[in-house]
RNA sequence: GCGCCCGUAGCCCAACGGCAGAGGCACAGGACUUAGGUUCCUGACAGUGUGAGUUCGAGUCUCACCGGGCGCACCA
């Protein structure tokens, strides 16, 4: 081929393309953070992947997204920081290693291997330098000694608690184990069990992880601050202690108990109106206060309720059950005596697991007083047909009734406080704050995970491994061993689990649960400023130099619990003076999920696009560009309605230029056809707002407007040779090496211009090009249109309205009527406003 | 039940409260071609889900309704 025929040629070949530049990136190594100093830091980090086989659809979104901000950064001049890492432990290599009697390792390393190239081919610009796995012993040594740290300061402890248990396989499992109520293995009903498990007390940090998302407020999406918000579920109220009397049997007269029953309650004004109280059936209370006689019938509801399966327990409009504990309650304010039922209406972990019910006025309550004939006591008139009757409880503001003192109060914030003053007095109660939010359980009995660093010793109890010790290394098990058999794999392993206790010396155990992969993925990103370090999990002033990252990009599905997890670890983090942020990730951006034909991709529906599939047939750049041009980054995107070959067909168009420019490289621009510079410069000055905003969308469709002008300036405007035309080129290669990073370089070098264009620098904006000579303005009559005048971009308001006024289509359109008001807003509008 | 988001051409999507259309897909016609494909040129297509309100002016702000999507849900 001769040299005219190349540049003349129509079309690149994709495949060689791309062969021919990753190994010249490679070696130029352009995105690795300098961390020097002498540019101003930006981090851009991106959600780290789980190796589940090769990347697919949703990888490809989220990373081209994400690489369109870092590398504008790049151009921008900024020292970036984007790293990449493997979120590497968790039970699908679990699964496999038993399936096929190997390593969970094997099918873990392998996994990222292939990813690690697919992410290189993808030409995504990561630092590869400070690539980690969470896997690593060297990083969960790390989590470990986290662990340890949390456990000093009280915000990591042990009790029991019920979990999923398998009946039939004989083992916990995790929530996420349980599909539709059934054991995701064998498909047995799942039930209850109680464990003793590690915690983390992020409930201690319920109110600050609310307060701090102020910060946080315009920068993520509203959406996941609701739900954050809702997650944590703040809400007013009052505890209120009713006085306990135990019944005795012999004379049926109650006596008094040494105990309290303490409610949690937000509507404590409507104490007047409770009718009986109720405790959660599976509250070690319910089981502690029970009357002898009610003993049996108790214990087969506790076992009913045991065995109740998430089916059931879903359902919505499930019959209320519950049983009579034989005990009654003193109403604090009335001295009535209230009898006490256990029933699974009621959460035993939220609140203190004991209500007052008041069935006029809540509809759970009232549905459990008709199952079971008790009382119903309307305390506030709302105007609304009596519950008593209707079975319909009223939770509205309304008159107090037959409430002492608050009889006639129509203000529900008066009667709240009047009756919490006057608990708070008697010494029966205060105003209180409660949380939805639970503590994070993170023990896992699983073999692939980060393994907890206590050793259980029968003379000291729970010890901690020391930190010279960590980390604590996963044995060896595969295949078989990893086989659930009525204890977790670790407990099994006994070269493992039988050691010294670190304190005494004397014949210990291992703590034999693994940690919620939650965990591992709750620190990461300050492991990414030294990733290498081997003195503690994060260098303190690398952090503080890089963190909090400017940009995280991630899929919604994280919404609560990661993003909520990782702010605790921050928050604790803080608090422990090794960062000195309260927040980790300024700014958020949750991509849309690639769906197929109006629905998810999934193999049962067999409508999945293959990823690998489409890079053959389109390649990178082509794909990375549909998906950034698809719409507005956190909308969903159907690939049916996508083209990925009218993206390359646009590829080809754009690389087509760089072939027709006459002019020599370094050549200025000054003295070029002005109406292409200007389109060129307008281009560049709207990319930088639209990136600004991520509107990565329409950044694409600006850079197709100036493919489209710049084509015609060749063919038929100022032709190939004149200097615009290789400024508008350039411009095109910079702003597509955000999106199609290959396509760029074979432009940039076409231009006679040395790798990298991803490196080149963002082009310089020339004010002056943006001021156009004559602006189009529009002259409305009552807000109609009527007339087009093009006049100077400064022209005065004065002036301005004096030739719309002037105007032979605006005079006709006024029709002599006569002009009450003239609003100019030069230079682009005047609305004349007729009486 | 509570909360959040979205309705603009056949389709995906643009539009600081100021001319409803930037870009693309698909479609039609033309040029090039033996033909197909590619490439280039040209074209048609909506008055913004409905109804009120605010405003000189509303796709854009407010309210209600209709339609679609999502999250949480026995949380006292």
């Amino acid at each position: 081929m001769t040299e005219h025929e190349a540049r003349s040629a129509t079309s690149y070949d994709v495949a060689a393309v791309q062969e021919k530049w990753l190994p010249v990136w490679e070696a130029l190594n352009p995105f690795q953070a300098a961390d020097d100093g002498a540019r101003e830091r930006r981090y851009a980090l991106t959600m780290f992947p789980y190796p589940s086989g090769d990347l697919h659809m949703g990888h490809a979104e989220v990373t081209a997204l994400h690489d369109v901000i870092a590398r504008y950064w790049w151009q921008r001049g900024y020292d970036v920081l984007n790293p990449i890492g493997w979120d590497s432990f968790g039970l699908p290599a679990e699964n496999a290693a038993i399936q096929r009697d190997e390593h969970p390792a094997t099918y873990t390393y392998a996994n990222i291997e292939t990813q690690a190239e697919s992410f290189r081919r993808y030409g995504i610009s990561f630092d590869w330098s400070r690539r980690l796995h969470t896997s690593d012993p060297e990083y969960y040594r790390w989590t470990q000694w986290l662990f340890l740290r949390f456990r000093e300061r009280g915000l990591a402890y042990r009790k029991y608690s019920p979990v999923n248990w398998c009946p039939n396989d004989q083992t916990v499992l995790a929530n996420e184990q349980v599909v539709d109520g059934m054991c995701e293995r064998c498909g047995a009903e799942v039930t209850k069990r109680e464990l003793s498990q590690w915690y983390f007390k992020v409930t201690d940090y319920a109110q600050r992880l609310l307060d701090d998302m102020e910060q946080l407020e315009g920068r993520w999406p509203e959406r996941v601050l609701a739900l954050q918000r809702n997650w944590i579920g703040r809400s007013v109220g009052a505890h209120v202690d009713f006085e306990l009397r135990l019944h005795d049997p012999s004379t049926g007269s109650g006596q008094a108990a040494a105990r309290a029953l303490t409610v949690y309650t937000t509507r404590p004004d409507t104490v007047y109106g409770a009718t009986f109280m109720v405790v959660a059936a599976d509250a070690k209370l319910a089981g502690e206060i029970c009357a002898p006689q009610q003993r049996e019938a108790f214990e087969a509801y506790v076992e009913q309720v045991r065995k109740a399966s998430d089916i059931e327990r879903l359902a919505t409009d499930r019959p209320k059950t519950g049983v009579d504990l034989g005990v009654t309650a003193l109403n604090p304010l009335t001295g009535e005596q209230l009898p006490v039922w256990a029933a699974d209406y009621v959460l035993a972990d939220y609140g203190t697991g004991v209500i007052m019910a008041v069935p006029a006025h809540d509809q759970r309550d009232l549905d459990f007083a008709r199952e079971f004939g008790l009382p119903v006591r309307r305390v506030v008139d709302t105007g609304e047909p009596n519950p008593e009757d209707t079975y319909v409880a009223t939770s509205g503001d309304g008159t107090y009734v037959g409430s002492g003192d608050l009889d006639g109060l129509t203000d529900k914030a008066a009667g709240i406080s009047r009756v919490v003053e006057r608990l708070e007095a008697e010494g029966r109660g205060s105003a209180a704050v409660n949380f939805r939010l639970r503590d994070w359980l993170l023990s896992r009995q699983r073999f692939w995970g980060c393994p907890i660093p206590i050793v259980h010793c029968p003379a000291c109890g729970e010890v901690p491994v020391p930190d010279d010790q960590l980390p604590v290394v996963l044995p060896d098990l595969r295949g078989a061993d990893l086989k659930p058999k009525g204890t977790s794999p670790l407990a099994a392993a006994e070269d493992w689990v039988n050691v010294d206790c670190p304190a005494c010396g004397g014949p210990a155990k291992r703590d034999s649960d693994t940690m919620d992969t939650f965990v591992d993925s709750s620190w990461y990103f300050l492991r990414y400023c030294s990733p290498h370090d081997t003195g503690a999990p994060f260098d303190v002033e690398a952090v503080r130099r890089w963190m909090p990252a400017e940009q995280y990009v991630g899929g919604v599905e994280h919404a609560i619990l990661h993003l909520l997890y990782s702010r605790f670890f921050t928050k604790v983090l803080h608090d422990m003076g090794m960062v000195d942020f309260v927040e980790p990730f300024e700014a958020l951006m949750n991509q849309g999920v690639v769906i197929n034909h109006g629905k998810k991709m999934s193999k049962s529906l067999g409508n999945g696009v293959n990823l690998g599939e489409q890079l053959a047939e389109y390649g990178v750049d082509a794909v990375r560009l549909t998906l950034v041009f698809a719409g507005p980054p956190e909308d969903n995107i159907d690939w049916a309605d996508l083209s990925p070959g009218g993206s390359l067909r646009f590829l080809q168009r754009a690389w087509r230029l760089s072939g027709d420019v006459a002019s020599a490289p370094g050549t200025p621009p000054e003295g070029g056809d002005v109406a292409l510079r200007r389109a060129t410069h307008r281009c560049v000055h709207e990319a930088e707002q639209l990136l600004e905003s991520h509107r990565f969308n329409v950044v694409v469709a600006r850079v197709m407007e100036l493919v489209n002008v710049t084509r015609k300036a060749v063919d038929s405007g100022c032709g190939p040779g004149d200097p615009a035309v290789r400024e508008a080129v350039e411009t095109v290669a910079i702003l597509l090496s955000l999106v199609a990073p290959y396509t760029a370089e074979e432009m940039w070098e076409r231009l006679g211009h040395a790798p990298t264009v991803a490196r080149a620098g963002w082009p310089e904006v020339d004010p002056a090009l943006l001021v156009r000579d004559s602006v189009t303005a529009v002259v409305q009559v009552q807000g109609k249109l009527r007339a087009r005048l093009e006049v100077g971009p400064d022209i005065s308001e004065a002036d301005l309205e004096a030739t719309a006024l002037a105007d032979p289509h605006v005079q006709r359109a006024l029709d002599g009527r006569e002009v009450r008001k003239v609003i100019v807003r030069a230079p682009k509008l005047v609305n004349i406003v007729v009486g």
